[in-house]
DNA sequence: GCAAGACAAAATCTCGAGATTTTATACAAA
DNA sequence: TTTGTATAAAATCTCGAGATTTTGTCTTGC
């Protein structure tokens, strides 16, 4: 049953994303819920259901869902509604390289054109990311360390000056993010995560362009590999 | 299990498909005039001017503006309306950079992986592409001709199968058409882009993963070279 | 028994008006 | 002159109901 204003403050409290109108606001909470697995893939989203459950009209509610179409995380049917876009190993498998690629290259740019304030930002998410590795003890579905994770992917390609590949970087991340959640809820992962950005981080720092590149690719493949071994019946539900 | 493509990715409803809701009407014609430059950049979008020209409502009207803001080619602005995306020489070259290692990634992809169909699609686009530059004699803005030329970046990616990487593509493509169409108006190419062209085909034909790569690199950022070398003011027009 | 067609039910799509927020203008005070 | 505030105007944002399309079911005919 989807959710709800109070579980997204406790990811992600940032103050900017404080949407101001009803239409960002369901907006973000659809795509959270989304993420969350909380609406399934292959759901059908019917304006008349959720505008009971997110309190607002259909109107409202049909402009929100234009938007997550965008992320490629709704699929309007003409004349047949909206669904939680599906979910294959075919495209968590193109997710994967595909972001394998941009991510790389990201990377690799970054260890060339980096200044200081991009290596003592990356340094500061390495940091609080080492810790909450620490922490969790390798609990799943850790909401922190999650937001951890994605600011330390952010911060190694911030190095680099291009807005479109953040913002293609950025969708994929959501997308990954939906199927880590989605496929290993109960799988714990058998690798070493820490280790990996640990060898990330010191590339980075090292400026060893082509070490980063190569890590960086196995390191988003990785999770790929887990989840292909595993095969957890990555199943659509059915509309309610 | 939902193997199946879907057709999740698609950005646009085919063309040749009449849009069968106001909605993808109207986001279809909005598309149109913002890539052909009849709505100006920065212009601001105001859904009470819009919806006489256009003829639907205003929260139809705003639902096909959420629809262009997934193509970066709107921006909205929070309790403050549309606009126009904004055009610059760095969003420009960010956008010709960011293809260019996109598309020569998946051309060389393509050129390991294409199979029979491939080729025989290749041949046919690059024909027809061949036609429409012999017969237009250089004449700019033409339309049939910007159709082949998609047509021929399409088949040269087409052989590799990632769905992701094509839409990402798409993206880009009609960000590029639209600063084509804006900056080019009358200043006519100093070079010869079939002769491009012919040498990208017969790369790809050879299989030569390496040649066809750069030779696709060169080809998208000549066109960038131009329009910084003609230093056509780009300007924002004012709302009306 | 099976296919085709018609009616009914449900869902989507669209609209015009009202509520909320932003922007512009006028006026007074320092 | 400049700054700040209050009011008015304009634009955006939101809603609930009606129109259109799809979906399901039943009947009819072969």
């Amino acid at each position: 049953m989807p959710t709800t204003r109070e579980r997204r403050l406790d990811v992600a409290p940032s103050p900017e994303t404080a949407p101001r109108t009803l239409v960002q606001d369901v907006y973000q909470r659809l795509r959270s819920d989304i993420i969350y697995g909380e609406l399934k893939p292959g759901k059908r989203l019917r304006a008349e259901h959720l505008k009971g459950l997110y309190n607002v009209s259909g109107a409202t509610m049909r402009e929100a869902l234009a938007l997550l179409v965008a992320d490629a995380l709704v699929i309007s049917r003409e004349q047949r509604g909206f669904i939680v876009a599906p979910v294959s190993i075919a495209d968590f498998t193109d997710i994967t390289e595909t972001r394998a690629t941009l991510e790389a290259h990201a990377v690799r740019m970054a260890v060339r054109q980096g200044d200081d304030e991009w290596e003592v930002n990356l340094s500061g998410a390495f940091h609080r990311l080492s810790l909450a590795e620490e922490r969790r003890a390798y609990r799943q579905n850790d909401d922190y360390w999650e937001e951890c994770n994605k600011k330390f992917h952010e911060a190694l390609v911030a190095g680099f000056d291009s807005p479109w590949t953040r913002y293609f970087l950025t969708i994929l991340y959501r997308q990954s993010e939906r199927y880590r959640r989605i496929a290993l809820n109960n799988a714990p992962p058998e690798r070493d995560v820490h280790a990996e950005h640990v060898a990330i981080f010191e590339a980075a720092m090292a400026r060893d362009e082509v070490t980063v590149g190569a890590l960086i690719e196995q390191h988003i493949r990785a999770t790929l590999d887990v989840i292909l071994s595993v095969e957890t019946a990555v199943v659509s539900s059915n509309d309610s």
